[in-house]
DNA sequence: GCATAACTGAGGTACGCACCTCAGGGCAAG
DNA sequence: CTTGCCCTGAGGTGCGTACCTCAGTTATGC
C-alpha cells in the first residue's frame, strides 16, 4: 500500500499538523521536525497522491498564449492548435485561450501584458520580439506571480523564464547543410529571404546558415537577407528583381516562419522544381510544395508540441515544480516529402 | 463555478444515484434517465474532474514493456527512457516496469504473456516480431482485459491493439531519397544491411528504400540485403568481402535498429567519411558518428517519446477513453550533425 | 522567573466523485 | 391479487490532501 500523510506522520513521529505544515512549507515549524519529517520522505518513500493534492486545493490554471496579429499559415496551424487543446484541457481544470496583438509595437506589448489581471492569469506564453520595454514588462508579470514562457520567438533569453522552441543558430546550420548537400557542389548564388532581419530568430538562423555554407560549401555565395516585412506587394518587386539580376542563383532559403508570400513570389520569375529550396514550418503550403518538389526540405518545429510543452511548464511552474526539461525539448524537425 | 455532479442531477430532474449509475454505466437505468442525464451533460456543460475520480476510485496503473533480451545501443536507451518514467510515473499512480525476453522464440513469448496475471498488469507494451503465436497470445491478453500496445516492432497491426512507432516503409523511403540525394547522381552501388529480413520493419524499410530509388535514383543499384543476425563475428566477415567485391559501393544503408555492428565492421575496410552513409535510431554510437561524418544522416524514432506515448494510450485504453491520435504519431526523424 | 514568541498536536471541514445499502414505487406476468 | 423485477432516491462512507482553529507545550529574551 502507498504510504500517506498519515503514515508519514508516524514515521516521523510527528502529527499530521506537523506533516502537513512541513509538506506546504508553512510557518512555525522546528528544524527539527523539518529533518524528521523529510527523512521519513525518503525512508518510507512517501509521495503526495497528485489526484488528492488538486482535489484539496481545488485550484485550476488559466493560460493565455499572446500571438503575433500579423503572420500567415504558420500563426494559424499555431492558434489552431491552441483551440484544440482548449477542448482536450477542459477536463483537466486548464483554461486555455490566445489573444494576437501587433507585436511589433513593443509599448503596446508592454502595456497589454501589464494589463493583465494576476487574479484571473496564471501563466502567459509570449510569442513576441525582444525589446526593452517587453523584457520591463516580463519582469514585472513574474513579480506578480504570472508565470511566463518565451514562445517560439526570439526574446534574448531572460534567465527568469523558460523557453520553448528550438536553437535557430542550429536551425540555419541544418538548412544550410541540405543546401549545400542538395546544391551537390555546383557553385552558384544562394537566395536568403526573410521577414525582417531585426528579429533575434531571423538573426540567429542567418548566423548559423551562413557559417555552415562558409565552412564547408565556400562555393556557394550567400546573397545578402531580402526583408519582405511580411508585405505581399514588396515581396512581389523585390524577389523577381533579385532573381533577374542573378541567374546563377541555385538556391533559395526562406528563413521566416512564412513562406509562401516569398516562394509564391519567386515562382513568377523561375521553376522552383529546378532550384534547391528549404523553408522552415509545415504549413499546408510547404506542405503542398514539398509534394510536387517545389520546396525540398522542410526545418520545423512541430506546433502542437510547441504549445503543449509550454503548458506543462506553466502548470509545472504553478505548481511550484521543475519541468521535465528532457520532455520539454523541442526538436528541430527535417521535413522531406518522404518523412510528412 | 465549474458544475459538478450534484449540479448535473438537480440540471437532469434526477437524483445524485442516477447521475452515477449512469456516468459510470451502472445496470438498472431507465433509458429515459440516460437520456435526460446526457442531455443535461451537454447542456451545463459538466466534465468529470478527473482528480476526483482518481481519488475515489483509487486506481493504480501497471504496464510492462516487453522488450527484447538481445540488441544493442538502442535497446539500451529505450530500457534507459523506461527507467527514467518509471521515477516520475510513481507519482502518477502509475508503476512502469520492463522485462527482457528472447523475442525470437515465438512460442516462448507466447508464454511469456500468457503467464501475465492481470491481478498484476494492467497493460502491456510488446517489442516482438509477428508471428501467429503471439498475435493469438496478444488476443488472449486482450481478451482478459490486458490493454496491449504494439510497440515499434513489427507485427502486422493488431487491429485491436494500438501501435506506437513509424510508418517503416515512409522511414526506409526518406533513407533512400537521403542517399539518393547525399550522393550527388554519381552512379555506383548501395550496400544494405540489416539484422535480419525476417521482420516486418526491415521488409518495410527495405520495400520504401528500393521503391525510392527505383523511382528516382535508378542509377544507383542497390545489393541484396545482407544480414548479420546481430553477430559480430559474422558482421566482421561478410560486409568487408561485400565491400571487397563491390569497389563501386558509394553508399550504405543499415536499416536495422543496431547500427554499430555493421559499421565498425564496414570501417575496417573503407573510410566511411567517403561514402554516404545512413543508419537508424539515435544511439551514442550514431550520434558520434554523424559528429564526425562517419554517418550523413541518422533516419530515428525518439525512445523517450515512444515509450511516454505507450504509456499515455495505455493508461487511456484502462481508463476507457480514446487516446489523442495527434499527440500519439511518432514523428520520422532525420538527424543531421547540425540538429542533434 | 516571567512574559512572549515559537512550536506542536488534536480535531474538524472541504474538495468531487465512486460505490454501497436500503427502502419504496411502478409495472408486468402469473 | 400477489410475486418478482426493474427502476429510483435518500443517505452514507471513503479516497488523500489542504487548510483552519484552538488549546497546550516548549524555547527565548530579559
Amino acid at each position: 500500500m502507498r504510504p500517506t500523510a498519515k503514515d508519514l506522520a508516524e514515521a516521523a513521529g510527528v502529527s499530521l499538523a506537523t506533516v502537513d505544515r512541513v509538506l506546504n512549507d508553512r510557518p512555525n515549524v522546528s528544524k527539527k521536525a523539518v529533518r524528521s519529517v523529510n527523512e521519513a520522505i525518503e525512508r518510507i518513500g512517501f509521495i503526495r497522491n497528485p489526484a488528492a493534492v488538486s482535489l484539496a486545493r481545488n485550484k485550476s490554471y488559466r493560460f493565455r498564449f499572446v500571438l503575433p496579429r500579423s503572420g500567415d499559415l504558420y500563426l494559424r496551424e499555431l492558434s489552431q492548435r491552441v483551440k484544440e487543446l482548449k477542448a482536450v484541457l477542459k477536463a483537466d481544470l486548464t483554461e486555455v485561450d490566445y489573444v494576437q496583438i501587433s507585436v511589433d509595437d513593443a509599448h503596446g506589448v508592454a502595456k497589454y501584458l501589464q494589463g493583465i489581471d494576476e487574479e484571473e492569469i496564471d501563466g502567459v506564453a509570449l510569442m513576441a520580439p525582444e525589446s526593452p520595454q517587453v523584457r520591463d514588462a516580463v519582469a514585472r508579470l513574474l513579480e506578480r506571480n504570472i508565470k511566463v514562457v518565451q514562445f517560439l520567438s526570439g526574446q534574448e533569453k531572460l534567465p527568469e523564464a523558460d523557453f520553448v522552441g528550438v536553437d535557430n543558430f542550429a536551425a540555419g546550420a541544418t538548412a544550410g547543410k541540405l543546401i549545400g548537400r542538395f546544391t551537390c557542389g555546383k557553385p552558384g548564388k544562394v537566395m536568403v529571404v526573410a521577414e525582417t532581419m531585426q528579429s533575434m530568430d531571423s538573426i540567429q538562423r542567418r548566423h548559423g546558415f551562413d557559417t555552415k555554407i562558409n565552412e564547408q560549401f565556400p562555393y556557394l555565395q550567400c546573397l545578402p537577407s531580402i526583408e519582405t516585412h511580411a508585405d505581399e506587394a514588396r515581396a512581389g518587386q523585390i524577389i523577381p528583381r533579385v532573381l533577374d539580376n542573378n541567374r546563377d542563383i541555385v538556391a533559395i532559403y526562406v528563413l521566416s516562419s512564412e513562406a509562401r508570400v516569398p516562394l509564391v513570389a519567386a515562382a513568377a520569375k523561375v521553376d522552383l522544381v529546378n532550384l534547391v529550396v528549404v523553408a522552415h514550418e509545415r504549413t499546408p503550403f510547404t506542405q503542398a510544395a514539398l509534394c510536387d518538389n517545389r520546396i525540398d526540405a522542410v526545418i520545423a518545429q512541430d506546433p502542437g508540441h510547441a504549445v503543449r510543452s509550454a503548458i506543462r511548464i506553466m502548470r509545472a511552474r504553478s505548481d511550484a515544480r521543475e519541468p521535465l526539461a528532457a520532455q520539454e525539448r523541442i526538436r528541430i524537425e527535417v521535413l522531406l516529402k518522404e518523412n510528412l
